[in-house]
Order: C-alpha cells, then structure tokens, then sequence
DNA sequence: CCCCTTGCTGACAGCACTGTCAGCAATTTA
DNA sequence: TAAATTGCTGACAGTGCTGTCAGCAAGGGG
C-alpha cells in the first residue's frame, strides 16, 4: 500500500532528518503562494511535504516562522541568482543593457520569483518587517547596479542624461509589469516574453541613446 | 455613553437601511486590503462599519459574497472613473498620451485602485472568475483606447512603427509598476509620482515617436 | 396614543485550524 | 540480536471564525 521501494514489511514513515526542511519549505511555498498566509493550512503543507502535521513543529516553530523561512529562502535564491553578475566593461551600455534584461526576464517570471512577489504584495500590510527586508536585500543592490551602469553609459556619452536616466526604476518597469500580468492574467492573456523584452529594450534604449 | 446627538435616553441603533450597503462594503474593503480574503474577519468588517456581525448577513449572503460585491464596487468605480473621455482629435499624440497618463496616474495610486490591484494579485488564484471579470471589463477597454491612440499617430506620422507600438502594455507598464511599488514600498521609499510621469512619458515618446 | 412592521442584535451551534504531548517505531549502537 | 536513541505520528485541547435564529426595539401607520 505504501509506495515504498521493497515490497512486503513497508515502513510506515523514514527517518529523513536532513532532507525534510527543505521539503516542508517547498510545500508550504506552494501553498501559501496559492492561499496566501491566512489561508494556508498546516495540514494541506504537510500533506505537500509527505508528513504528518505534527513534524512541521518539530522543523519549525509555528506556521509564522515556517512564512518567514519560505520568504526568506525565495529571496536568498533570488540573490544567488543574481549573484551571477553582468560583466559590463568591454560591452556597449546597450549590449550590457540587453544581457541584464535578459537575465532579468529569466529571474521575474521563474515561479519562485513570482511567488515571492505575490507574497511580498499579499502580506506587506501585516508583515513590514518582510517588506523591508526585501527592500534592503535585493531592491537595494538592483538599483545600484543599474545606477552604475547609468553612469557609466552617460560617462562615455551613450546616454543622454534625461528624467529616466534619474530614476533608475523606471528602466526596469516593463519587466516587473510583464512578470505581474504573466502571474495575474497568464492564464487569459499570454504575453510573448520575448517579444514584449525585445519591445521594452528597444523604447528603452530609443529613449536614453544619446 | 453614546454617540448620539441627543443626550439622555440614547437610542442603541438607527434604522438605516439604504444606508448599510455602502458603508458595509467600505469597511469590508479596508478590511480584505488588508489582511486578504481569508485573514479578514466578519467581525472586524462589522465593526468598522458600526453595525452588528450578524447585519452582514442581512445584506450579503455570506463571506465571499461581500466580497465579490466589493470587488465589483471597486471595478465600478474604476470604470465610472474612466468613462471621463481623453479627448484626443484635436490635440497631437504627445498631447493625448499626456493627459491620457496624467488621468491613468491618478487612478492607479487611488486608494481603491490600489486595493483592487491587491485583492487581485492576491486572490486570483482562488477566485479566477475575479480575475476574468477585471480582464473583460477594464484591461480590454484600456488596451482598446490605447490602440486606438496608437493607430492614429501612426496614421498621422507622428509615431513610428516599431516592437513598442504593437504591445501597448508596454506603454503604461511603468504606470503600473508606479502603483505597485508604491503600495508594497510607500512607507520606505517615496518615488516622485510628478517626476515619475514625466520620465515615463519623457522615455516613451523618444521610444516611439516618429 | 397604541399597534404593527421590520431593521437590527445577542447568543448559539458547528466547524476548521493551530499548537502540544505521550508514545510508537525506524535506525543506530553495542 | 538486544538495547538505546530519536524522528515521527495520532489524538487532544483550545481558540476564533462563520452562518443562523428567536426576539428586541426603532420608526411608521392608524
């Protein structure tokens, strides 16, 4: 009955110390991205997870902490993927415009990131401390490397300077939106993700070139 | 002890029938902004609309009934909003785009847009006829007013073809993004809405114009 | 002034969910 | 193989919430 590997004696449960953190964190991502915080239920997570109720308190202390663990392993995935930098010396400010869109499209509408988002959105309200640390630990970072990249574009005269090259945000907007309507409304209305990027960058750059 | 104009024998309710609605679906719509459909509490709702718990249910036949009447209160606004017509045959496409942004600005960082975009975001994927409805009702008509525009100054030479004049989400996408970042991170970082309208028009119509 | 209609409320029942705990059984050690 | 360790579970208590209902009282009609 169990889906075990042996037949006959199947073991009710295994003993997975180590691999069941990261389990229980995925399920419950899954689950409070679906139903947000308030709506999730402990027991549909551990179901996720292939556990009993009982084990998330033994990994966790409470379904706020299990949250705060959730968010706080999307964002660390987050940064580690970034982690991957733009080189951007020997490039054009468009060529290394294009590769951090690129990379960027990637990052926004990977599940993980879309539940992140969601989440962040959902819970602010209730959670700023959540809020805050998202704001320090990746909306920070982002913008300044977009800043230096500004920099050095107008430096080297391939960027006029110009309201937009003033606020940094309003370069990367598209993509932020692409990644909400996709998360919103993808069901309704597919946005092609390469059209619509090769659209952004093209208004993009038409609208800063010097 | 109460609230009441008179002073002496203070009456404990006033019969207000066609009055409760609206005052209900206020409240409700502060409440479920929030802490989401299913953190919201009948309770607190009531409360807040001065009236007892079980008047809700004299008006709204349950939970998710209320809700769906604030979503669709809150779209109606939307829309009411809207149908103040951007004049546009006798001004320039830059003309017509400014005031079309000006207008669009001021509707997405209004209080109940903002919660509407929230209650979306959040509960889209457990209420999907929502979502279908805000698609239908307000994306559709936005998007046609916008090709529309767009139609026109290509027809009048005054914009070019190009990637951004065939997606016109990505047009507003900044707007959006505005909203958005501003409800999640208002209290920590303040972006310039005036500033921001204007690089975001100033990039677009270099973007696009012929 | 008194009665009738009905908007409104307090109290009740039922449910789902969180967090806890004693004890079972999978695995390790001797 | 037998004992010790400990990861894991089923069952329990407690809480807060939704939806219901008999009845009170505000306001209108006679």
């Amino acid at each position: 009955m169990t889906t075990d590997i042996a037949h006959g004696d199947a073991p009710a449960y295994r003993r997975r110390k180590d691999h069941r953190p990261d389990e229980i964190v995925a399920a419950a991502l899954e689950e409070f991205n679906f139903r947000g915080f308030a709506g999730a239920s402990m027991a549909r997570i551990a179901k996720g997870a292939g556990v009993s109720r009982a084990t998330l308190y033994l990994y966790f202390e409470n379904k706020e902490a299990l949250f705060l663990a959730v968010a706080e392993a999307a964002m660390a995935g987050f940064t580690r993927d970034a982690a991957r930098k733009v080189e951007f010396d020997d490039h054009t400010t468009e060529e290394t415009l294009r590769a951090l869109f690129r990379q960027f499209y990637a990052m926004m509408t990977s599940t993980k990131n879309s539940a992140l988002m969601r989440i962040l959105i959902s819970e602010g309200p209730s959670m700023p401390g959540l809020v805050q640390a998202y704001h320090e630990q990746i909306l920070r970072n982002g913008r300044q490397l977009l800043e230096r990249i500004i920099a050095r574009g107008l430096e080297r005269g391939e960027l006029r300077p110009c309201p937009a090259t003033r606020i940094p945000q309003l370069l990367i907007a598209p993509a932020m939106f692409f990644a909400i309507h996709s998360m919103v409304f993808g069901e309704l209305e597919t946005l092609d993700e390469e059209a619509f990027a090769e659209g952004h960058l093209d208004i993009i750059m038409r609208g800063i070139a010097a």
